[in-house]
DNA sequence: GATGAATGAGAGTTCATTCAT
DNA sequence: GATGAATGAACTCTCATTCAT
């Protein structure tokens, strides 16, 4: 079943968005560039997106969504809380290291946007530190994680751990596999919580 | 002694530009708010900054400086691995603690300010990774670290670590003092060290 | 049959630009009010000119092409040199003598141009002499012109007297149409020659 | 005798502007560029000059004064108009072929200058023009030139000859020296005025 | 007289957004 | 739905001029 023409063009536009912005930057990036590379006209823009910042908090969504879809729908699957967690691990930074364009845009336009984006950006990562705080919780409940631990705090360090990672990855422009650092992460992370 | 009137006006502006930015994002801070803000004509502000750029740059480098001076000076004097790091979580955590709009932009705006640094912004930020990773080192030589562990890596995690307790605590606007969270972190990246 | 809209603007902008510029010099005229005459938007000029000096060059291609190509196209049907001269010269007086607004650009602003059209400009000047160059030495083998005159020098010559009467013109503001002058320069120039 | 020091400065600030100008013309020459060849701070020049204008009609003054009193006083003394004609086409040629840098002021900058200076600028040039109207009719009294030519018309056509050669070598880089055209020119403008 | 830091009006230019076609 | 020419507000930066020292 093919998308609708209307998806399709939407699409076109996200991905182009995706290139350009990782390029230059949000505010660098012109929507006239954005269009172009789309091969839409200019104002085509505006018949699906209401503005310029929407392509942006678009483009957080489609990523956002496809993480925490993917993520809790696997991880409801799975029994111990270690497992939870490497897998966790696995699936965060293969995700981001499918595409460097968009990882470009998640770890460093986006970090900028909360000027503009507020409660809401910070609301979807709120969802996603949920998950790993069930994660911890339930780790805690196993025995296997150590319980003088806030799980707030554990899945706040296991989220600064993962994101570190993938900005580096992002930043040195060397040719490596982000998700071949699962296995280290994993230790460090699993040491820390026990 | 007064400072230079030079150095004064010169750190006024610095000193408004923080606000503003942190207020608004880099993009959304006119020159002019921050002329005003620093009680300086327009025009003014280009007689200590050759354009706007180099004022969000100068901000950069005064808070780096301060970050990687105080920190190698004091790291010197000490003396097992496990204490430095100790060490070095508290200053951290206090530095950037210690004035919420600075850290907004340390944060926020700087790491989308890859775009324009490039190399310069992450060549700073090497060179506190290289203090991190000498006491890593310095641990696994003590054989209070586990040697398993790439020290670069585990550098990096530390920084992750530390940096997202930082970016949770700008994000989140209760009136917490970051540098409490300074035990609960040495906690659980000791966990991960060992 | 309208010309294309494009077009007309593009046109519409150039003699505008005219008008202001002949009214205040290039420097001391701004792009908005040259927009402003042309009843276009500011933005609009930056459609159809790279920037403002684009403004000015045009101009100038537009009046020196319109100059070169009836001068060459009416020289090469005719015959005797004197003839020709007499025929150049009333040609150029009467181009220049056209158009009040666009004489001072040509004969007053764009001589100042030198310092940012550079070569470019002496160019078409160039292409202008050597078409004179050309009647001179036709003029030496018809043996009508003295021989022992250099061509290019006498080119010159001719020129400076045109260009004189031009500025002459365009400085008085008297109500005098400067074509007039044509037989008087034509005499006294043959006088010269022969 | 030495200049009194206000005499000096005044000159150094003009001599300054001389070289500025000639280089990247009036609008491109900030008062800041003037004053830093000069050797002085940018508020001395206010102490000289009431404005930015003012310099420019000083350059003016001080070459034109030099002009019309050089020629005038060597003119009374002599006698026959053509030898008088031969006398200020070699004083025109020489003087303005003595400084590279004040030529191209004088040839570019100055005639764009109109726009400013209004009546002023011609009235000048009227008092140079009204001395080559002398020799004009004196030549037709002694019956060597013709008396069919308007003296006004033949002193304008005098002009534009030097004045072409003049600008012809301010923008052709070549190492000549100017007043070597003068016998050529002289030529050339006996033969029309015959 | 001399300085040069400070001023601030004003310029060229960009670009998100609109809307007639 | 799609276009892209047109808009004009808003921005950064320059620079002639002033004035306290």
């Amino acid at each position: 079943m093919a998308r609708s023409s209307t998806g399709m063009k939407r699409a076109a536009i996200l991905d182009a968005a995706v290139v350009e912005i990782a390029q230059r930057g949000y505010y660098q990036t012109t929507v006239a560039m954005i269009a172009k590379r789309a091969g839409v006209a200019d104002g085509t823009i505006y018949l699906y997106f209401a503005n310029k910042e929407e392509i942006l908090f678009s483009l957080f969504d489609r990523s956002m969504d496809r993480f925490i879809a993917q993520g809790k729908a696997e991880l409801d699957a799975m029994g111990a809380a270690e497992d939870k967690l490497r897998h966790i691990i696995e699936l965060h930074l293969s995700l981001v290291g499918r595409d460097r364009d968009l990882a470009i845009i998640t770890q460093v336009e986006l970090r900028h946007s909360i000027h503009f984006m507020d409660q809401f950006s910070r609301t979807q990562v709120a969802e996603y530190l949920a998950v790993l705080v069930g994660v911890v919780t339930q780790g805690q409940e196993e025995g296997v994680f150590r319980k003088d631990q806030d799980p707030v705090f554990a899945a706040k360090a296991i989220f600064g751990v993962m994101d570190e990672m993938a900005t580096d990855w992002v930043l040195s422009r060397r040719n490596t596999r982000l998700e071949n650092k699962a296995p280290e992460v994993a230790t460090f992370l699993l040491g820390g919580l026990r």
